[in-house]
DNA sequence: TTGTATGCGTTATCAT
DNA sequence: ATGATAACGCATACAA
């Protein structure tokens, strides 16, 4: 690999110019840069860029640390991410944990040696305090630490409350609500908590099932789900991210229980998953798009050193209507 | 951020005796040893791998560049590549270029500047000459430069065979297959190649209908869908990636053609998206973990200075027989 | 066992 | 307009 030395010698410079000539930074005498520009072609030279940032203090790269690259939202939203990111000049590293804890924090580690500029936590099961001793800029999505770190979450409460009204309208009164772990730093909990605040407030029942992301073996949810409601035949009314979601219709179909006349069912997120069905599926939609820029208007902004944003950030879902849920109750 | 000196400096030590410590290099008598794992501690030290790159002249990332992180073949590829980078101890970089030739050359430059020590190109619309003149270790997929850059796939031609075999089967007698593009080092194309020389010697049918994988756009998928099957009444046969397949299955419930007694649908890939389907769609499962699991070895392989492999790395498809075929012609 | 000197490739500062 | 020098943080060869 030529480096810029060998160019210099070949241009007959010193490596400052040809440094020069490469950033524009100062005036080099068009004779000179010529011969300089002449050189990196013959060389077919390429700047180090490991130099660079060793010299700047700056990698040019964004980590984006997952659950699971497979996860049709992660995906979609690493998409939407790298493709912010690539427009502000970084590239994105993508890394995955399997939500396995001694992943993570081996993943935080490597993200702290320089390797990397700043992070975006798209999954978040250490302890709080090993975010805030984190160094560099961190942006988590879902997940409120503390005051400061800035959080990208979109506003699952409301996306609880317009799941249950979906269900009240079809006269549901056993829900099941599978979702993700209770913790009070675990943002997307709000949407559980709207359900069940406002369903019991009528009598209706509301359990939730939790279950980990990155166990994302679709038959493995089709076997839960078809469990829960021959076990549970009282059940009328489900809320589920996109798979899940999917793998009940698919029980629900396999077991003879009609959608949506005795089971109303919402699906959480919005990803293509629900587009690819067959069924036209109700569904909470997440701002996939709006997260992306958000989050990375966020961490640019603090890796480039401007004023900061607000640390919380929140950003509204939509409910899509489909006909996996009644319109009103038949009287 | 604390530097190997600082860690010195607080051990009363040289820095060349911490960094024996921290690679176990050479032996370091065991109170010294102790004193500096002291002082990395109170530090909070971590190596800064850009140095440490920059003298082993070796970065620990891969890079993976692909045309779409949505996709879903992709999507689950690059989980798949990920997990196995990261049991070899190296980190991967997913990039995308949305098929777009100028945004793939300039991440080949950009990989090509010390940052990575080699790629695995998911996507390939460059010249041959632009990957031969590429001067790091190279992994191709589905696509052949030459005889020298080693190159996984899978064996298309089974894959187009069994397809074939299906639509015999179903008495199908005029095919549309949405593929790739054509043209000879594009390996996947060779579907297409026994597709039409399988059926076309029996009298059937073929025609390709080339689309961009990028333009992942479903509703797109289902708009062309209903356009082919109203236009063309007389087609009795699909072959497409699960995506599109699922549009025309999706296209043909809309418009009322009966699946499979008047429509015979074969899905290629066998991603998640078949699994998540109500229907149970026959489908050409490409082996996505022995695909990364090559690749890999081979890159890595390439990397660390080992025998190279062959070349070519040809992995077997499978059949999965689902009901969107019939299994015997009604006689 | 430990320390000194040097280089990896780049760029900023200061000098010419 | 151009060059010499030093520094970024680390790891090696060589010396002590």
């Amino acid at each position: 690999m030529a480096s810029i030395r060998d160019v210099a010698k070949k241009a007959n410079v010193a490596a400052c110019t040809v440094s020069r000539v490469l950033n524009g930074s100062a005036s080099v005498a068009e004779e000179t840069r010529q011969r300089i520009e002449q050189a990196m072609k013959e060389l077919n030279y390429i700047p180090n860029e490991l130099a660079r940032g060793m010299f700047k203090q700056r990698a040019g790269i964004v980590a984006m640390l997952v659950p699971s690259i497979r996860h049709p939202f992660f995906s979609s939203l690493a998409d939407q991410i790298e493709k912010e990111l690539y427009q502000q000049g970084y590239k994105m590293m993508l890394c995955s944990t399997g939500d396995d804890i001694a992943r993570e924090r081996e993943y935080m580690k490597t993200f702290r040696s320089n390797i990397v500029d700043g992070v975006i936590m798209g999954v978040s099961n250490l302890k709080d305090e090993e975010y805030e001793a984190f160094q560099k800029p961190l942006v988590m999505l879902d997940h409120k630490v503390n005051e400061e770190i800035p959080v990208v979450v979109s506003d699952h409460r409301t996306g609880g409350i317009l799941a249950a009204q979906k269900f009240l309208e079809g006269g549901c009164r056993n829900i099941i609500h599978i979702c993700g772990l209770d913790a009070p730093e675990v943002l997307s909990f709000q949407s559980h908590r709207a359900l069940e605040e406002i369903l019991s407030a009528r009598g209706v029942q509301v359990k939730a099932v939790e279950i980990k992301w990155s166990n994302f073996d679709f038959d493995g949810y089709l076997e839960l789900a078809k469990m829960i409601l021959e076990k549970n035949p009282e059940i009328d009314g489900i809320m589920a991210a996109d798979l899940p979601a999917v793998a009940f219709l698919k029980a629900a179909r396999q077991i003879g229980r009609k959608v949506p006349e005795t089971l109303c069912v919402v699906a959480y997120d919005g990803t293509y998953v629900v587009d690819t069905n067959l069924l036209d599926i109700t569904t909470i939609v997440q701002p996939v798009k709006e997260i992306a820029n958000r989050s990375i208007g966020v961490l640019v902004d603090l890796l480039e050193g401007r004023p900061a944003k607000p640390a919380m950030n929140m950003l509204e879902v939509s409910l899509r209507e489909g006909n996996t849920t009644k319109s009103r109750i038949p009287s």
